[in-house]
Formats: C-alpha cells, sequence, structure tokens
DNA sequence: CGGGGTTTTCATTTTTTATTGAAGGCCTTG
DNA sequence: CAAGGCCTTCAATAAAAAATGAAAACCCCG
C-alpha cells in the first residue's frame, strides 16, 4: 500500500501572475549578464514585493534549496542589487530590491567589460612583439591587424566612461 | 604486449604563440557576449592567418573535432565574423575573418539586447493590468516600480541606435 | 548519372556549470 | 554560557551546454 511521500519537495507556495511575470523578465535580463537562473529568480520576486522578504521566504516561494537561494543573495548583496533590513522581532536578515537598475549595467560594465578590454590591450602588446619576429609576409598581416584590434578596443575603451554616466543617470 | 594505439586523437599540430594569444583574446570576448568557446577558437586562429583556412585547417591546428568546427564556422558566418573566399583547385571552402570588429557588438545588440529590451517592454503592459488589480497597499508599490522600470528600459532602448552608430563609424 | 570528396545533420557522449543539502560555525537570547 | 535558530561552506549530484563522429545529403567534375 502506498503512502503519501514525506514531502522532499520543497514547500512551493503559489506565484501570483505579476511574480511570474517580473520573475521571467529578471531571469532573462540577468542571464544576458551572465548571472545564473536563481539569481534572477530572487530578485525578480524581490522586485514586485511591497515588503522584506528573508531567505526562507525566496526558498518557499520559489521552491528552491538552501544553497541555490543562499548564492543567488550573495551574487545580488555583492553587486548592490539587493540591502537588507531590520524587521523587528525575526532575526532572520531580510531583503528588499534595490530598484537602482542601473546597478546591474554598471557592475557588468566594471566587472566584466572593462577588465577584459584591459587584460586584451596587454596582450595586443605581446603580439606585436611576436609578430615583430615573423617573416615579412606574414609580418605584415599581423601587424595590420592587431593596429586595428587595437585601435578598435581603445575606442571601447573610450566610450565606457560615458556609458556609465548615461546609466546612471 | 602494447603497440601504440590508433591515434583518435586529432592530429593537432601546434599553434604559434602569436595564436595562442589570438586565440585566448577571442575566446574571452566571445564568451562574454555568449558564443562558445570553439566559436572564438576559430576566428581568434584566423584573425592572425595571413591565408584562408578551410574547415579541415581548423580541425587540425586548434584540435577540435568535425561538429565543433562546423557548429563554430556556422556561428561566424551567421554573425558576418568569416567570409569564404575561393581558393583555385581546391574545391573545399576556405575562411577569411572579417576584420570589422564591430559586427560582434553590433550582432550582440540587435540579435540579444535589443529584442530583450522589447520584450521587457511588453511584459510591463501585462504586469501594469496585473498590478491594477492588486489590494491598494500592495498596487502602490507594484506601480510605482513598474513604472521606474520602464522608464529604465525605455531609456536604454533609446540609447541603442547611438551605441551601434558609435561602435560602427 | 556515378564516384570521390565536402558539408550538414543529429543522437550520443563529454564537459561545464548550477543546485543540492549535510555538516559545521556563528550569533543572539535567555 | 548553553541552546536554538540562522547563516555559510563545500563535496556530491543534477541539469545544461558544448563537442563528438557516424551517417546521410550534397555537390562537382568526368
Amino acid at each position: 500500500m502506498q503512502v503519501a511521500p514525506a514531502t522532499l519537495e520543497p514547500q512551493t507556495e503559489s506565484l501570483s501572475a505579476l511574480e511570474v511575470e517580473s520573475i521571467e523578465l529578471f531571469i532573462g535580463f540577468f542571464k544576458l549578464i551572465g548571472l545564473q537562473k536563481s539569481v534572477g529568480e530572487i530578485y525578480g520576486l524581490l522586485f514586485v514585493s511591497s515588503r522584506a522578504l528573508a531567505m526562507d521566504d525566496s526558498m518557499t516561494r520559489l521552491g528552491i534549496r538552501l544553497g541555490a537561494a543562499r548564492q543567488g543573495l550573495k551574487v545580488l548583496r555583492s553587486v548592490g542589487a539587493v540591502k537588507s533590513v531590520y524587521v523587528p522581532g525575526d532575526r532572520r536578515d531580510h531583503y528588499v530590491a534595490d530598484l537602482e537598475l542601473s546597478k546591474f549595467a554598471t557592475a557588468f560594465i566594471q566587472e566584466e567589460l572593462k577588465p577584459r578590454l584591459d587584460r586584451a590591450l596587454e596582450r595586443i602588446g605581446t603580439m606585436e612583439t611576436l609578430a615583430s619576429e615573423m617573416a615579412p609576409e606574414d609580418r605584415e598581416t599581423a601587424e595590420e591587424r592587431l593596429e586595428r584590434l587595437k585601435h578598435w578596443l581603445e575606442r571601447g575603451e573610450s566610450m565606457l566612461p560615458w556609458l556609465l554616466k548615461f546609466l546612471v543617470k
């Protein structure tokens, strides 16, 4: 005789249609800048919540487990996308979404894009040295292309401050 | 008695230091815009090559197999990052890197970023309707936040044409 | 139209990345 | 200062993404 299995599944209270839309929206954006699904889920939920939620609430509502919730909140805190607020009479940390959306774009630009551009420009220095030691016919091609790439990267780099200013304003 | 195993490994002619640098550089950038490693490898190799390479050459030099090479070239063609050139006396397609670097950024903006912004703005319409049906105390929060998000997304969207112009120039 | 080489498709395998949850640390409170 | 709730770490597991390569389709020339 079968009995109802002890519920190993996380308790998932159902989400409202609004919450689902919000979650899907942010999952999409966060994936784009290389953040995992659980990060988007948690932020999407917090975004439309009028009260602060504990980690435990996120787990319950989203049906995710401890590790994913922890990891997600860690990332969100690290980019400043959530802040914790004090809730009287509850020892747990509670989180609210920071509504300064530009933070995501800013974090992406400063933590992903900028370092990669810098690293690439360094690398081009190395490559120029290597190219200079090649046989003439190959050298010419390589040097021309490196020059071109360098030019483009410098141009990109020069745009970043402007882009940041525009986004943050 | 053991004999040398039939070489199942792809023949990999070693890469020059310049090629390695180029490959690493492009793998990094391509990952950033969500393209897989093999795409970066192939482009990196072509970028410093003064002659056109057949798919077969990429496989041999990079030590990747048919499927990855095929898939990588397909992606590169689809974003216009390589073009095929005619090589007399060889039936195979030969590829050279298109040096218009802006194509990558452009493709990313138009194929990833723009559609996602559009989709998000649509979604906000839906969410506004859903929010309007909520209890007053929650409704106010939701509506304010949606307004804010919408504003920010519209701002982002309005920047794209400018960004594209800057990159392509 | 037939044979050899070339390219494509796609089900399978491998690799990479994200999630899980048990174990242990920490902090508050009584 | 002990007990209980909360938070973190991390090794194991699961899910997702990419690579593999056999098989089939597609050319050209002859």
